[in-house]
DNA sequence: AATACGGGGAA
DNA sequence: TTCCCAGTATT
Protein backbone atom coordinates (compact mmCIF):
# COMPACT_ATOMS: atom_id res chain seq x y z
CA UNK A 1 0.00 0.00 0.00
CA UNK A 2 2.62 2.28 0.66
CA UNK A 3 4.94 1.46 -1.76
CA UNK A 4 1.89 1.97 -4.91
CA UNK A 5 1.17 5.11 -3.35
CA UNK A 6 5.16 6.00 -3.34
CA UNK A 7 4.79 5.04 -6.97
CA UNK A 8 2.28 7.03 -7.48
CA UNK A 9 3.87 10.63 -6.37
CA UNK A 10 7.14 9.54 -8.36
CA UNK A 11 4.63 9.55 -11.77
CA UNK A 12 2.89 12.45 -10.40
CA UNK A 13 6.00 14.33 -9.83
CA UNK A 14 8.13 12.78 -13.14
CA UNK A 15 4.26 13.89 -15.22
CA UNK A 16 4.59 17.35 -13.64
CA UNK A 17 8.13 17.99 -13.83
CA UNK A 18 7.47 17.00 -17.84
CA UNK A 19 4.91 19.86 -18.19
CA UNK A 20 7.32 22.75 -17.05
CA UNK A 21 10.64 21.63 -18.91
CA UNK A 22 9.40 19.21 -21.88
CA UNK A 23 11.16 19.34 -25.46
CA UNK A 24 9.02 21.00 -28.52
CA UNK A 25 9.28 18.02 -30.89
CA UNK A 26 7.30 17.50 -34.02
CA UNK A 27 6.33 13.72 -33.51
CA UNK A 28 4.46 15.47 -29.87
CA UNK A 29 2.63 17.29 -32.08
CA UNK A 30 0.22 14.37 -33.71
CA UNK A 31 -1.37 10.91 -32.45
CA UNK A 32 -0.79 9.46 -35.97
CA UNK A 33 0.50 5.80 -35.37
CA UNK A 34 2.81 6.18 -38.74
CA UNK A 35 4.32 9.26 -37.65
CA UNK A 36 4.84 8.30 -33.85
CA UNK A 37 6.45 4.52 -35.73
CA UNK A 38 8.78 6.64 -37.68
CA UNK A 39 9.67 8.74 -34.58
CA UNK A 40 10.39 5.48 -32.58
CA UNK A 41 12.84 3.98 -34.97
CA UNK A 42 14.52 6.78 -35.83
CA UNK A 43 15.01 7.82 -32.19
CA UNK A 44 16.31 4.08 -31.52
CA UNK A 45 19.96 4.15 -30.40
CA UNK A 46 20.09 7.90 -31.52
CA UNK A 47 20.13 11.05 -29.93
CA UNK A 48 17.07 13.54 -30.47
CA UNK A 49 19.19 16.22 -32.46
CA UNK A 50 20.53 13.44 -34.71
CA UNK A 51 17.08 12.27 -35.94
CA UNK A 52 15.26 15.35 -36.08
CA UNK A 53 15.76 16.16 -39.28
CA UNK A 54 15.74 12.74 -40.90
CA UNK A 55 11.82 12.63 -39.16
CA UNK A 56 11.15 16.16 -41.13
CA UNK A 57 12.30 14.53 -44.22
CA UNK A 58 11.00 11.07 -43.95
CA UNK A 59 7.63 12.11 -43.06
CA UNK A 60 7.44 14.24 -45.76
CA UNK A 61 8.57 11.65 -48.80
CA UNK A 62 7.14 9.37 -47.32
CA UNK A 63 3.47 10.44 -45.43
CA UNK A 64 1.77 7.18 -44.62
CA UNK A 65 1.80 3.48 -45.06
CA UNK A 66 1.03 3.70 -49.03
CA UNK A 67 3.53 5.75 -49.75
CA UNK A 68 6.36 4.34 -47.58
CA UNK A 69 5.10 0.25 -48.95
CA UNK A 70 5.39 1.44 -52.94
CA UNK A 71 8.26 3.27 -52.35
CA UNK A 72 11.59 1.73 -54.38
CA UNK A 73 13.92 -0.16 -51.38
CA UNK A 74 17.01 2.80 -52.43
CA UNK A 75 14.57 5.16 -52.06
CA UNK A 76 13.99 4.38 -48.81
CA UNK A 77 17.40 3.26 -47.55
CA UNK A 78 18.69 6.84 -49.33
CA UNK A 79 16.24 8.75 -47.09
CA UNK A 80 18.26 6.82 -44.38
CA UNK A 81 21.68 7.46 -45.66
CA UNK A 82 24.59 8.66 -42.59
CA UNK A 83 21.76 8.03 -39.81
CA UNK A 84 23.69 4.73 -39.53
CA UNK A 85 21.62 1.08 -38.20
CA UNK A 86 20.80 0.78 -41.73
CA UNK A 87 19.03 -2.36 -40.84
CA UNK A 88 15.97 -0.15 -39.34
CA UNK A 89 15.64 1.58 -42.90
CA UNK A 90 15.12 -2.04 -44.48
CA UNK A 91 12.86 -3.46 -41.65
CA UNK A 92 10.65 0.16 -41.94
CA UNK A 93 10.29 -0.90 -45.71
CA UNK A 94 9.13 -4.39 -45.13
CA UNK A 95 7.02 -3.58 -41.85
CA UNK A 96 4.72 -0.91 -44.10
CA UNK A 97 4.46 -3.79 -46.95
CA UNK A 98 3.27 -6.49 -43.68
CA UNK A 99 0.89 -3.29 -42.78
CA UNK A 100 -0.32 -3.32 -46.38
CA UNK A 101 -1.24 -6.56 -46.54
CA UNK A 102 -1.92 -8.27 -43.38
CA UNK A 103 -3.42 -5.16 -41.87
CA UNK A 104 -4.85 -3.87 -45.14
CA UNK A 105 -3.15 -0.48 -44.92
CA UNK A 106 -4.58 0.80 -41.51
CA UNK A 107 -1.62 0.72 -38.57
CA UNK A 108 -2.67 -2.82 -36.10
CA UNK A 109 -3.99 -1.40 -32.65
CA UNK A 110 -3.27 -4.44 -30.69
CA UNK A 111 0.37 -5.28 -28.50
CA UNK A 112 1.09 -8.31 -30.27
CA UNK A 113 0.11 -7.64 -33.84
CA UNK A 114 2.24 -4.48 -33.64
CA UNK A 115 5.04 -6.45 -31.91
CA UNK A 116 4.84 -8.45 -35.21
CA UNK A 117 6.48 -5.90 -37.32
CA UNK A 118 9.75 -5.87 -38.70
CA UNK A 119 12.47 -4.03 -36.40
CA UNK A 120 9.69 -2.93 -33.43
CA UNK A 121 10.30 -4.85 -30.50
CA UNK A 122 9.32 -4.28 -26.63
CA UNK A 123 10.61 -1.02 -26.84
CA UNK A 124 8.87 0.62 -29.46
CA UNK A 125 5.93 -1.33 -29.42
CA UNK A 126 5.22 -0.09 -25.88
CA UNK A 127 5.40 3.61 -27.36
CA UNK A 128 3.30 3.22 -30.12
CA UNK A 129 0.65 1.64 -27.67
CA UNK A 130 1.32 4.06 -25.11
CA UNK A 131 1.78 7.35 -26.57
CA UNK A 132 -0.47 6.67 -30.25
CA UNK A 133 -3.51 4.73 -28.34
CA UNK A 134 -3.16 5.88 -24.67
CA UNK A 135 -3.09 2.32 -23.55
CA UNK A 136 -1.40 0.97 -20.64
CA UNK A 137 2.21 -0.06 -21.43
CA UNK A 138 5.65 0.78 -19.48
CA UNK A 139 8.52 1.63 -22.13
CA UNK A 140 12.10 0.40 -21.45
CA UNK A 141 14.73 2.75 -23.04
CA UNK A 142 18.37 3.02 -21.82
CA UNK A 143 16.89 6.51 -20.10
CA UNK A 144 14.48 4.36 -18.12
CA UNK A 145 17.35 1.85 -17.27
CA UNK A 146 19.38 4.28 -15.89
CA UNK A 147 16.66 6.12 -14.00
CA UNK A 148 15.19 3.49 -12.13
CA UNK A 149 19.00 1.77 -11.55
CA UNK A 150 19.68 5.36 -9.75
CA UNK A 151 15.86 5.98 -7.93
CA UNK A 152 16.29 2.02 -6.43
CA UNK A 153 20.01 1.35 -6.43
CA UNK A 154 19.44 -1.91 -9.09
CA UNK A 155 22.99 -3.95 -8.42
CA UNK A 156 22.51 -6.19 -11.13
CA UNK A 157 24.03 -5.20 -14.51
CA UNK A 158 21.38 -3.79 -16.57
CA UNK A 159 22.49 -5.23 -19.94
CA UNK A 160 21.74 -8.69 -18.02
CA UNK A 161 18.39 -10.86 -18.09
CA UNK A 162 18.12 -10.65 -14.51
CA UNK A 163 18.78 -7.06 -14.09
CA UNK A 164 16.72 -5.92 -17.10
CA UNK A 165 13.78 -8.09 -15.37
CA UNK A 166 13.91 -6.57 -12.44
CA UNK A 167 13.62 -2.71 -13.28
CA UNK A 168 10.68 -3.82 -16.19
CA UNK A 169 9.01 -5.32 -13.09
CA UNK A 170 9.08 -1.59 -11.38
CA UNK A 171 8.98 0.46 -14.67
CA UNK A 172 5.31 -1.13 -14.84
CA UNK A 173 4.69 -0.80 -11.20
CA UNK A 174 5.10 3.06 -11.37
CA UNK A 175 3.44 3.57 -14.42
CA UNK A 176 0.34 5.69 -14.48
CA UNK A 177 -2.10 3.49 -16.28
CA UNK A 178 -4.26 6.96 -16.26
CA UNK A 179 -1.82 8.70 -18.47
CA UNK A 180 0.71 5.91 -20.17
CA UNK A 181 1.74 8.45 -22.58
CA UNK A 182 2.53 11.47 -20.66
CA UNK A 183 4.39 9.09 -17.86
CA UNK A 184 6.06 7.11 -20.57
CA UNK A 185 7.63 10.71 -22.39
CA UNK A 186 8.03 12.22 -19.27
CA UNK A 187 10.81 9.73 -17.47
CA UNK A 188 12.52 9.61 -21.18
CA UNK A 189 12.71 13.06 -21.57
CA UNK A 190 13.36 13.07 -17.80
CA UNK A 191 16.50 10.74 -18.12
CA UNK A 192 17.85 12.32 -21.36
CA UNK A 193 17.88 16.13 -20.01
CA UNK A 194 18.44 15.90 -16.26
CA UNK A 195 19.25 12.14 -14.71
CA UNK A 196 21.77 11.98 -17.50
CA UNK A 197 24.49 9.59 -17.53
CA UNK A 198 27.26 12.18 -16.80
CA UNK A 199 26.96 15.00 -14.64
CA UNK A 200 23.22 14.44 -13.52
CA UNK A 201 21.72 17.43 -11.89
CA UNK A 202 20.55 15.96 -8.71
CA UNK A 203 20.48 19.13 -7.36
CA UNK A 204 17.01 20.22 -9.64
CA UNK A 205 15.89 16.92 -9.38
CA UNK A 206 12.86 16.51 -8.35
CA UNK A 207 12.88 13.18 -7.28
CA UNK A 208 15.85 13.59 -4.92
CA UNK A 209 14.24 12.44 -2.13
CA UNK A 210 12.92 9.46 -3.61
CA UNK A 211 16.70 8.21 -4.77
CA UNK A 212 18.00 5.86 -2.82
CA UNK A 213 21.63 6.35 -5.08
CA UNK A 214 21.44 10.16 -4.46
CA UNK A 215 20.73 9.15 -0.21
CA UNK A 216 23.98 7.06 -0.02
CA UNK A 217 25.73 9.33 -2.72
CA UNK A 218 26.81 6.95 -4.95
CA UNK A 219 24.76 8.37 -8.02
CA UNK A 220 27.65 8.14 -10.32
CA UNK A 221 27.51 4.34 -9.29
CA UNK A 222 25.05 3.72 -11.37
CA UNK A 223 23.38 2.13 -13.41
CA UNK A 224 25.89 -1.03 -13.25
CA UNK A 225 27.03 -2.42 -16.20
CA UNK A 226 28.75 -5.24 -17.64
CA UNK A 227 31.74 -3.79 -20.01
CA UNK A 228 31.27 -4.17 -23.53
CA UNK A 229 33.00 -6.38 -26.22
CA UNK A 230 36.13 -5.28 -27.99
CA UNK A 231 36.79 -3.54 -31.31
CA UNK A 232 38.35 -5.29 -34.03
CA UNK A 233 40.24 -3.22 -36.70
CA UNK A 234 39.30 -3.87 -40.74
CA UNK A 235 41.14 -2.91 -44.02
CA UNK A 236 39.25 -1.90 -46.90
CA UNK A 237 40.88 -1.31 -50.46
CA UNK A 238 38.22 0.49 -52.41
CA UNK A 239 38.79 0.67 -56.23
CA UNK A 240 36.99 4.05 -57.74
CA UNK A 241 36.85 3.13 -61.41
CA UNK A 242 37.16 6.04 -64.17
CA UNK A 243 36.15 4.05 -67.62
CA UNK A 244 34.24 6.19 -70.49
CA UNK A 245 32.80 8.51 -68.11
CA UNK A 246 31.06 5.85 -65.98
CA UNK A 247 32.20 4.27 -62.89
CA UNK A 248 31.50 0.91 -60.86
CA UNK A 249 29.35 0.46 -57.42
CA UNK A 250 28.51 -2.80 -55.78
CA UNK A 251 25.84 -3.24 -53.10
CA UNK A 252 26.44 -4.70 -49.79
CA UNK A 253 24.61 -7.96 -49.32
CA UNK A 254 26.12 -9.98 -46.79
CA UNK A 255 24.85 -9.68 -43.17
CA UNK A 256 27.62 -6.98 -42.22
CA UNK A 257 28.14 -3.21 -42.26
CA UNK A 258 26.39 -1.42 -44.32
CA UNK A 259 24.03 -4.12 -45.40
CA UNK A 260 21.84 -2.82 -48.45
CA UNK A 261 24.22 -0.20 -49.34
CA UNK A 262 26.37 0.61 -52.20
CA UNK A 263 30.35 1.19 -52.94
CA UNK A 264 33.32 1.10 -54.66
CA UNK A 265 34.39 -2.65 -56.00
CA UNK A 266 36.37 -3.59 -52.68
CA UNK A 267 39.01 -5.68 -51.54
CA UNK A 268 39.21 -6.52 -47.83
CA UNK A 269 42.11 -7.98 -46.40
CA UNK A 270 42.98 -9.00 -43.37
CA UNK A 271 46.01 -6.89 -42.31
CA UNK A 272 47.27 -3.15 -43.87
CA UNK A 273 48.19 -3.64 -47.16
CA UNK A 274 50.37 -1.94 -49.94
CA UNK A 275 49.06 -1.40 -53.57
CA UNK A 276 52.00 -4.10 -54.59
CA UNK A 277 50.91 -6.43 -52.12
CA UNK A 278 47.22 -6.52 -53.25
CA UNK A 279 48.65 -6.85 -56.86
CA UNK A 280 49.50 -10.21 -55.88
CA UNK A 281 45.84 -11.22 -54.44
CA UNK A 282 43.59 -13.33 -56.57
CA UNK A 283 40.66 -10.45 -55.89
CA UNK A 284 42.67 -8.45 -57.77
CA UNK A 285 43.26 -10.14 -60.53
CA UNK A 286 39.44 -11.07 -60.76
CA UNK A 287 39.11 -7.72 -60.70
CA UNK A 288 41.48 -6.27 -62.95
CA UNK A 289 43.20 -9.11 -64.66
CA UNK A 290 46.06 -8.67 -66.45
CA UNK A 291 45.41 -5.52 -68.25
CA UNK A 292 48.61 -3.21 -68.22
CA UNK A 293 47.27 -0.15 -69.29
CA UNK A 294 45.27 1.11 -65.85
CA UNK A 295 46.38 3.73 -64.76
CA UNK A 296 46.09 3.04 -60.36
CA UNK A 297 46.75 6.51 -58.27
CA UNK A 298 46.08 6.35 -54.50
CA UNK A 299 43.71 8.62 -53.29
CA UNK A 300 42.83 8.89 -49.54
CA UNK A 301 43.88 6.63 -46.65
CA UNK A 302 41.44 7.69 -44.11
CA UNK A 303 40.70 6.14 -40.71
CA UNK A 304 36.52 5.50 -39.87
CA UNK A 305 35.56 4.90 -36.89
CA UNK A 306 32.67 2.72 -36.10
CA UNK A 307 30.76 1.49 -32.59
CA UNK A 308 33.03 -1.84 -32.55
CA UNK A 309 35.30 -2.11 -35.24
CA UNK A 310 37.91 0.52 -36.86
CA UNK A 311 38.06 0.73 -40.78
CA UNK A 312 41.09 1.63 -42.60
CA UNK A 313 40.05 2.33 -46.03
CA UNK A 314 42.54 3.22 -49.09
CA UNK A 315 40.61 4.50 -52.22
CA UNK A 316 42.46 4.04 -55.59
CA UNK A 317 41.33 6.01 -58.50
CA UNK A 318 41.77 3.84 -61.45
CA UNK A 319 41.91 5.18 -65.00
CA UNK A 320 41.02 2.90 -67.74
CA UNK A 321 41.74 4.50 -71.50
CA UNK A 322 38.03 4.84 -72.69
CA UNK A 323 39.55 2.84 -76.39
CA UNK A 324 39.99 -0.23 -73.52
CA UNK A 325 37.46 -2.74 -73.18
CA UNK A 326 36.84 -3.16 -69.79
CA UNK A 327 34.10 -4.99 -67.94
CA UNK A 328 32.95 -6.46 -64.49
CA UNK A 329 30.89 -9.55 -63.32
CA UNK A 330 27.11 -8.65 -63.24
CA UNK A 331 27.16 -7.82 -59.63
CA UNK A 332 28.71 -4.60 -60.37
CA UNK A 333 26.55 -1.86 -61.72
CA UNK A 334 28.23 0.30 -64.24
CA UNK A 335 26.44 4.05 -63.21
CA UNK A 336 27.35 6.99 -65.51
CA UNK A 337 29.31 9.22 -63.29
CA UNK A 338 26.77 11.81 -62.50
CA UNK A 339 24.00 9.39 -61.27
CA UNK A 340 26.61 8.26 -58.21
CA UNK A 341 24.34 10.16 -55.78
CA UNK A 342 21.81 8.50 -56.52
CA UNK A 343 22.41 5.43 -54.41
CA UNK A 344 22.83 5.17 -51.25
CA UNK A 345 25.89 4.93 -49.77
CA UNK A 346 27.73 4.50 -46.66
CA UNK A 347 29.79 8.13 -44.45
CA UNK A 348 32.86 6.45 -45.23
CA UNK A 349 31.93 6.52 -49.41
CA UNK A 350 30.00 9.71 -49.02
CA UNK A 351 32.98 11.63 -47.76
CA UNK A 352 35.16 10.30 -50.39
CA UNK A 353 32.73 11.12 -53.05
CA UNK A 354 32.23 15.09 -51.60
CA UNK A 355 35.96 15.27 -51.60
CA UNK A 356 36.87 14.15 -55.17
C1' DA B 1 23.41 -15.04 -23.17
C1' DA B 2 26.30 -12.64 -26.49
C1' DT B 3 27.11 -10.27 -30.43
C1' DA B 4 26.41 -7.31 -34.52
C1' DC B 5 24.76 -3.28 -36.20
C1' DG B 6 26.49 3.42 -37.45
C1' DG B 7 27.26 7.58 -36.52
C1' DG B 8 27.79 11.50 -33.69
C1' DG B 9 28.10 14.31 -29.51
C1' DA B 10 29.56 15.25 -24.87
C1' DA B 11 33.05 15.30 -21.26
C1' DT C 1 39.74 8.36 -25.52
C1' DT C 2 35.33 6.66 -23.53
C1' DC C 3 30.60 6.40 -23.15
C1' DC C 4 26.16 5.82 -24.95
C1' DC C 5 22.15 7.29 -27.29
C1' DA C 6 13.59 7.08 -27.24
C1' DG C 7 16.82 -0.94 -29.53
C1' DT C 8 16.27 -5.04 -32.64
C1' DA C 9 17.59 -9.27 -34.82
C1' DT C 10 20.50 -12.99 -35.02
C1' DT C 11 23.42 -16.56 -33.33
Amino acid sequence: MTESFDYFVISKTLQCWYEQNKRELPWRETKDPYAIWISEVILQQTRVNQGYDYYLRFIRRFPNVKALAKASEDDVLKQWQGLGYYSRAHNLHAAAKQIEEIFHGEFPKKYSDILSLKGIGEYTAAAIMSIAYREPFAVIDGNVLRVISRLFMIEEPVNSVRGKKKIAAIAHAILDPQHPEIHNQAIMDFGATLCKPKQPKCNDCPLQVHCLAFAKNVVSEYPVKNKSTKITNRYFHYFHIIHNDHTYLCKREANDIWKNLYEFPLIETSKPSTFIELQNTASFTRLFGANHDILFTHQSHVKHILSHQIIYADFYKVEIPDSENFSLPDKFQKIPAEYITDFPVSRLIHKYMENY
